[in-house]
DNA sequence: TATGAATGAGGTTTCATTCAT
DNA sequence: GATGAATGAAACCTCATTCAT
């Protein structure tokens, strides 16, 4: 399409072995963007190989089917979530919402779409849909729930696990159903709006 | 599945023109269930016609696409979610999820993931989708909400438009995500575990 | 490739639905050409609907895959073997070899060798192989044998049974191996030099 | 199969260069083992690339097409046979028969396929054709037959040519059509039904 | 010399859609 | 109005062969 030139096409590993990790992120990223793009079942090879600059079968020597490099190019895209410890519950929850909201990138909504899609076909990615989709805040979370309890900050009558479920999922629902992007204007309404007001003991907002 | 009639392949109403009614709302069937079981672009209008016993020319005469029929399937599809007033907000939102359970279809999870799908490639599917999954209780809910207002049950420092989309967020995520079939056993979680808390004055769980 | 004009191609029933039985023996014909031709393997899809001047896809509307279509076409492509009476074994026999040699088509070394390439890949033709190229003829030289047995024409210490299959043995052989057309000149050998000796009591040779 | 060595990957002597003869026998081994199994048109490089744990590069590098790696393969697998002089001319071609049988190797048939099929597409294999399956025994035969003509020992009436044929073409024929496997029972009933009756003055069964 | 990697040119099969009856 | 049949345009995957190290 675009015959290079000054420029153009993204830089141009290409000739560079998929060995080579860089030129393995390079290939990546046109699964990712494409996928985003296009959804799981509009995403071909021929595609990928054009924009990547590789032949198909290039392709298919290293991943053996197109599921396996759609997993592949999922698998290393994991989010890393951090929560440090703010010494309240709704503050260590607000930074975990922070963090996954800083990691996020503009391909998350269409990937995910595509992995809901895709885990339709292929056990594979459906494992990987429960795990990336069901709990990365989730994991975080849990953590600083833990260190509620060790420090007796205790929520009566609440339901703790959903209550750690309410927040992704809510953003989950904006994202997905309503094509919103996520905003830190929505993380506040979810931790001054619904966390605070049902875990807090404390939990001022920052900044 | 087909309640039969007096013999055949089947039963059925094929040979009807497509303009009876009844025919027309067993080519639906037809189309939903195919959606659920394989989602929107494994859907074929091969598979449609050969289900419904008619033949893809017909089926092209009556809806010029295979995104047309989809959408037209779709829209006839409609969950009726009713809520009585039962003189408080928590009680009302309990009696809207719980309505909205007993209308739940076991084809209803393929379906939303084929309408997700979907909507990426149809612009009419984009919208249907919108107002189908981002607010079927919704709409119910807020009625619930208005008459608390009117009752004075206020809930201060709440987002309310939040804690009405909480319990069908939820929902939908453990649908979603986690492949879990709703259940009763969930709304009691999310009202008695979240809502009531945060919103009730009252309340109680009924039988 | 031929874009037709004053006769070509070959008559030319295309446009012709696939339904009627002469287009479908034109298409059959095209088959059977290409596969002794080029054999099993190298036999292609696109070659088929080239020179039948249909599209793929309506070939595989009628024969869903590649072997299926093969193996309809050699169905119908069974020879006719006749073997009259003629009072003596050996005659009789050599009328079966007469019978079998008209019936001779300039495809059948190929189609033979086809055969036994596809059969490799796929049970419906091995079956095919095993019932055409093992027993076309044995069949009526079984008649033969019987009406040589009633009329107690014996063969003593012969293996009845491997001198019916000699002929066409070596027939075989002469056409696989040695890839020469079969000829009234091997069929008179054949019977003259080796079944004469071998059976007759009386078995002149005729014309 | 592999009768290894120190240990490792399955012994060989993968590494050793292609022009270490046991190096070439064993790539050859691997060849002949592929032809067998899945015929000429399934054979790959990369199969037997993997088998031989070489790279394709490498065997490309000592034979140019895969056509001349399979014909060098089999060129190398000559059987021997061979005939004692027993005396009479039925009792030689009895021991012709029994070498031959006694050289049967299991992959033989496959090879034997191989070589039909790939003798379409190659010249060279053609001719390799023509002579392996058109003669192996053939040749010692012919021995056979002078010793016989110089014993005085003649067949009137008989086509001798064609009588040397006979055993070879209904041992290809049971073997290739029927899926039979050679056994020292059928050799006993071409001799003993067929060549006995035919040719002999003598030529005793022995033990 | 041996090899890891790349690739052009297919090969089978599928699908939305259109004709002709 | 209903249908059997036809089809262009992909889609996934494979293979003999060639480079570059």
């Amino acid at each position: 399409m675009d015959r290079g030139g000054h420029g153009g096409d993204g830089g141009g590993l290409h000739k560079v072995p998929l060995s080579n990790p860089e030129r393995r992120r390079e290939v990546f990223d046109v699964v990712l963007g494409l996928l985003a793009e296009v959804g799981y079942e509009r995403f071909t090879m021929d595609l990928v190989a054009q924009r990547a600059r590789a032949s198909k079968a290039t392709l298919y020597q290293r991943w053996p089917s197109k599921a396996e490099l759609v997993v592949a190019a999922l698998q290393e895209h994991q989010p890393v979530v951090t929560g440090p410890d703010t010494g309240s519950l709704v503050g260590d929850l607000r930074q975990v919402l922070l963090s996954w909201l800083a990691g996020w990138d503009a391909r998350d909504r269409g990937l995910m779409l595509a992995l809901l899609e895709g885990s339709r076909r292929d056990e594979e990615l459906a494992r990987l849909r429960r795990d990336r989709l069901g709990s990365p805040i989730r994991r975080a979370a849990e953590a600083a729930l833990a260190r509620a309890r060790r420090r007796g900050e205790i929520a009566p009558r609440i339901d703790e696990e959903l209550a750690l479920e309410l927040p992704f999922a809510l953003l989950l629902m904006h994202v997905l159903v309503l094509d919103e992007e996520p905003s830190r204007a929505l993380v506040d309404r979810i931790v001054d709006g619904l966390l605070t007001p049902l875990l807090s003991t404390s939990g001022e907002r920052p900044e």
